[in-house]
DNA sequence: AAATTTAATGAACATTATTAATTATTTTTA
DNA sequence: TAAAAATAATTAATAATGTTCATTAAATTT
């Protein structure tokens, strides 16, 4: 009895389990399509006729993994970061450890996102609706950059004896500068020309960043 | 014949000019009605059943006199930047002109859109599309700020010596901080309250219009 | 092999912007 | 002033898109 019972439960865990699987299986498709969708076509042409076709599957079939195309897209986000997160990384590598680096981070994340403008309008400007993870998602975003340049931060902490509420400050100027300077540039075109706004970019970021050495104690 | 000839040119003009005149009379219903409902219902409830209803005609009716919704839409802009000169010119009435006004200045503006964030939608969210004003309108919205403050940073010029430079840096930045820290709380509710989201502005805004005075020549 | 559960789908519905065809109104002309 | 012409307003139809639901197909269990 005792073992029929136990038998019953790791039946049950490991259909679970394969279900499960299968299942992440099945958004894993979806979210590939939508990000191949996104970084190409853009989200002008995304749509759940589009996303399916892509994923191979029918419009339909997409409601019973994700509640609405809006979970599907902001699921999307994490990855994203990954993928920012990576060419970054690659980008910055020949840089010392200090401020250049922390500019230079900056940079290639705000050339990411002009890159990708869908990855923008997915992280700045879609409106999160009623999708689950909202307030985790809205965080996952909002400390991005923070997160980037945190270890090159906690060497310049140590290297100038800086304060950790000026670089508090810091980090947030450079987060809400960015956001503004790419917001404009991207939807409203302010400055007209990429070099312009590149110029800009230079202009501000360097601003917020050289300070710090000022500051030293 | 001569006499002839100049009268039909008469009665041309006269036409045209009515014509026009009925022309904006119409247009001025739709953006009075746009207005309204953008003020209370929000964006959401935006389309153009609603706004035909509100301004008393068919919906069909507003496509003998915008493109489409988008340029209706856009051309409140100029109209919501009075309505929101006059507020901030009421609500900063009693500071003398200095650092602290251009502060006043920047939060009274910042709050307005905190106030109708259907009109933050509009001035930095909507994309533009192909409306015929396209980058006017950019301009106008890009350079918000810096009209409603320029007066103030005049003063400040004379009174503390300042380079142009470094006023056009100050000014650049509190334009790019503002509009990332109204993107952030209006699109992604970071911080997570007001009171937070207000502390966070006076120490972002107070620090970039303190820094011109250690800056004087 | 039959029964049951699970997954996938096509058809239909709802919303919304836009266009085209039609009707009503106003203006011009003879 | 009455017919003709031009202008304005509206209704009906179209197109795009997100979402739901009943049905079909597939798989799993008994």
């Amino acid at each position: 009895m005792f073992i029929k019972f136990s038998w019953l439960i790791i039946k049950a865990t490991l259909k679970m389990n394969n279900k499960e699987i299968q299942e992440q299986l099945m958004k894993g498709y979806f979210m590939q399509a939508t990000k191949e969708l996104l970084k190409g076509e853009g989200l002008k042409s995304l749509n759940v006729r589009n996303i399916a076709q892509q994923a191979g599957y029918s419009f339909a079939t997409l409601y019973n993994y994700f509640k609405d195309v809006k979970e599907l897209v902001f699921l999307c986000v994490e990855d994203f970061q990954k993928e920012c997160a990576a060419e970054i990384t690659q980008k910055v590598n020949g840089i010392p450890s200090g401020p250049e680096k922390i500019k230079a981070i900056t940079k290639a994340y705000m050339a990411y996102f002009v890159q990708y403008p869908s990855v923008f309008n997915l992280f700045f400007i879609e409106k999160l609706g009623d999708i689950g993870q909202k307030q985790p998602t809205a965080n996952l975003i909002f400390t991005f950059l923070d997160r980037l340049t945190a270890e090159e931060w906690g060497f310049c902490r140590k290297e100038f004896n800086l304060q950790e509420n000026e670089i508090a400050k810091a980090k947030a100027e450079l987060n809400y500068v960015t956001a503004g300077m790419l917001l404009f540039y991207m939807n409203r075109i302010q400055p007209v020309s990429y070099i312009e706004f590149a110029q800009a970019i230079d202009i501000q970021i360097d601003a917020i960043v050289d300070r710090i050495e000022i500051n030293k104690v």
